[in-house]
DNA sequence: AGGATAGCCTGCGGGC
DNA sequence: TGCCCGCAGGCTATCC
């Protein structure tokens, strides 16, 4: 359930407890959940054997940097681990000798040292579904041009025109293409149908019929939704956490997603349901239209 | 080639 | 009480 909303959160718990802070080491207990990317003969990006060291072992984070749903560490070595929450991840700061209180599925831990006012701690990587990732990286060149050369714009500052050139054409239901990380990065189940209700634009309306007012209204609705839900601390239905672990309180303002039935909290009538992009889909058949 | 579909994975709630 | 089923949805791989 973590989209843009709920990584910037934890983005913004984590930066106080990593910045300038040195690892001193690595556990990991699940080495599937890891890749590891390396530079090849010709400059080219390959796959490379993972090693637990690639996780900025014996390195300082200097900083943290978000692009859509995706968050990434960079060490003062410039190496470049980055993490993928999927539906259930989660990065937690604990101190070290203190009993943890989230229960098993933790995948790695990262030792970090103590400093003042501060007594040593743990960030562990967290997921009981491992949907999760964790991505080792050489440089933040090799996590721009390459991890990240296929997503499209962060959602917090997409622009009509950009919808409008990469969604005219497509014959794709909006929703549908509103979870598309290639079109626009950081959008999943709850701000789509969120960013929808707020613009009056149906989920299943087809790009192709969209016209410039609706792609307006659009990228000012996802843009708004996104922004008030970080202002909330994000959407906690039942995992999310910030690094503190505290939950989120957007859940308590989302107007249409999980709603199903309840009437809508502008015009009363009752919310529809039905599958839209292999998503369950909630929407006001009065508020929202297709064109 | 764009778009639809299957599969990965665990926890939980509803039904019996 | 306990078991089974369906559902939740991030993404990748595969198919059409």
């Amino acid at each position: 359930m973590p989209e843009l909303p709920e990584v910037e959160c934890l983005k913004r718990s984590l930066e106080p407890h990593l910045l300038g802070r040195a690892v001193l080491g690595v556990r990991l207990r699940r080495r599937d959940i890891c890749n590891s990317w390396g530079l090849g003969k010709r400059g080219q990006m390959v796959r490379t054997p993972f090693q637990v060291s690639a996780l900025l072992a014996d390195d300082s984070i200097v900083r943290l940097e978000r692009h859509g749903k995706q968050l990434a560490l960079t060490g003062s070595s410039g190496r470049v681990v980055c993490i993928h929450l999927g539906m259930t991840g989660q990065v937690l700061i604990r101190p070290k000798g203190q009993p943890f209180p989230y229960g098993d599925h933790v995948h790695a831990f990262w030792s970090l040292d103590a400093r003042a006012g501060t007594a040593s701690q743990w960030m562990v990587f967290r997921d009981p579904r491992r949907f999760g990732r964790i991505v080792a990286l050489p440089s933040e060149a090799a996590l721009r041009d390459h991890h990240w050369r296929l997503l499209g714009p962060d959602a917090l500052t997409v622009t009509a025109d950009h919808l409008a050139r990469t969604l005219a054409d497509s014959t794709r239901a909006v929703k549908a293409a509103l979870l598309d990380q290639r079109v626009l990065a950081g959008v999943g189940n709850i701000y789509a149908d969120e960013a929808l209700f707020n613009s009056g634009i149906a989920p299943r309306a087809r790009c192709s019929r969209l016209q410039r007012a609706h792609w307006d209204r659009l990228a000012v609705g996802i843009r708004t939704v996104l922004t008030q839900a970080i202002e909330r601390g994000g959407s906690t239905l039942r995992d999310y956490r910030n690094a503190d672990g505290d939950r989120g309180q957007a859940q308590d303002t989302h107007n249409v997603y999980g709603r199903a039935g309840l009437p809508c909290l502008v015009c009363g009538h009752n919310l529809a349901s039905a599958t839209v992009g292999q998503r369950t889909t909630v929407w006001c058949p009065r508020c929202q239209r297709s064109p």
